[in-house]
DNA sequence: GGGCTATCTTGATCTTGGTCAGAAATGAAA
DNA sequence: TTTCATTTCTGACCAAGATCAAGATAGCCC
């Protein structure tokens, strides 16, 4: 099975919000020049060395938020009987780690290829939230919108079938890069078409077939793990 | 279709968390006694006259988080097509609202029954989180909770087969049902088999053979609206 | 480059559960 | 009580997609 955590500190002195491309879509946005400060003297990065590394596991206390610089990330709830659901893919400028406030993670997060990330250790959101009226919201309405997409998620599952989910998928995947400043068109998918499948809640095979129809039907045309959106 | 808004404010005279025996599943459970005090005067409480009533519905701008009295509610997301996907059903002692946070409400809030409600406007949720530490943790915590409760849910639609399914939400009834002092053995649904299996993204149908299967097999017994769980 | 492993594709088959329709039961209204 | 409408149950049929297995492909290490 996977790693236990490979991800390992980084200096602080690597990390800078103020030259960080992805500022804009960050927590701290928003924020007045000392608030941006003062955040940013609370933030710290880790890398993972490989894909697989875990970051957390179900279980774990929780000890920071976390935003990815570069790389990706997947999220899983598992059962005691062994079988695991992907519950979110995180690429850069994305934030997650906020299933953790509760009574520890809810789930795992493992890497799906070398990644950088900055955390806010728990401590500091706590003092933050409370001296910064701005970050407090800010992390309010993150959390509102983490719910807001796991009831998207929940319509895709409960209401959708195979093929629509996949082009959904396809579709997010587009319109998160558009967000962070990307053509969108091209999309690389860092996870394999089994983690595709496990999200979208079928068979690895469906999702093999459905990528081959779309690409007949020249909706998309498929290169590896490489997708064109052509229509 | 349903109803706009039917929902009556009620004097705030009526209202004591005081008094309230779920207040120790609310918010301001943990609270020392003058911040217990300063959050009931914040609380304000709705009506509902009869079933169908809606609270908010998709889009409307964030007013306040709502506990559940007595009655009933289910939210549910709907797509530009008119499919509906049921996202929570909520009971006496239990949260819901916090979607809202981020551009307003992801989804709709529908009365399955008669309903009251009490409601903590938004204003006292930013002013109440920033005074009261105790109670920003909470809102927290509450949010992170809902997270990882829609991740399980993620890992129902999206891995389990329709009778698990099913026996899970009976299970999961059940133990709320108890979490609030009741015995959970007989549960009363507010909904009907049409929101059980639309909740559970399968067929009504389908829902009327398990539950008459799991009856045959003695596992269950159902009157109607009523389910007891036999073993 | 060559070999090894993991991932991906595709086909054949089978199962789950959806769809549709009609009957039964329930509940509300007159 | 009678009527009417809604909900629920059940059966017959069918389709989407799971499963299993065999090849093909690609990535990785030496």
């Amino acid at each position: 099975m996977a790693n236990v955590s490979k991800f390992s500190p980084v200096r602080p002195m690597t990390l800078s919000c103020k030259d960080c491309s992805l500022a804009e879509l960050c927590l701290p946005r928003g924020l007045n020049p000392s608030e941006f400060e003062q955040f940013m003297s609370m933030v710290r990065q880790r890398a993972s060395r490989i894909s697989g590394d875990i970051l957390y596991r179900t279980g774990d206390t929780f000890r920071a938020i976390y935003a990815i610089k570069t790389g990706s990330i997947k999220t899983l709830v598992s059962s005691s009987d062994g079988e695991e659901q992907i519950t979110g893919f995180f690429m850069p400028g994305e934030l997650f780690g906020f299933d953790g406030l509760d009574y520890g993670h809810s789930c795992t997060a493992v890497a799906l290829e070398p990644t950088l990330l900055c955390e806010l250790p728990v401590a500091s959101v706590d003092e933050l939230a409370h001296q910064i009226p701005g970050l407090r919201r800010e992390i309010f309405r993150m959390m509102s919108r983490k719910l807001s997409e796991k009831q998207s998620m929940l319509f895709l599952l409960g209401r959708r079938k195979a093929d629509q989910r996949l082009a959904t998928f396809l579709l997010s995947l587009s319109t998160r890069m558009q967000y962070r400043g990307l053509s969108g068109n091209e999309i690389r998918l860092s996870m394999s078409r089994h983690d595709v499948a496990n999200y979208l809640g079928m068979a690895s095979g469906t999702v093999s077939r459905l990528l081959s129809r779309l690409s007949k039907e020249k909706v998309i045309s498929v290169d590896g793990r490489t997708v064109v959106i052509e229509n």
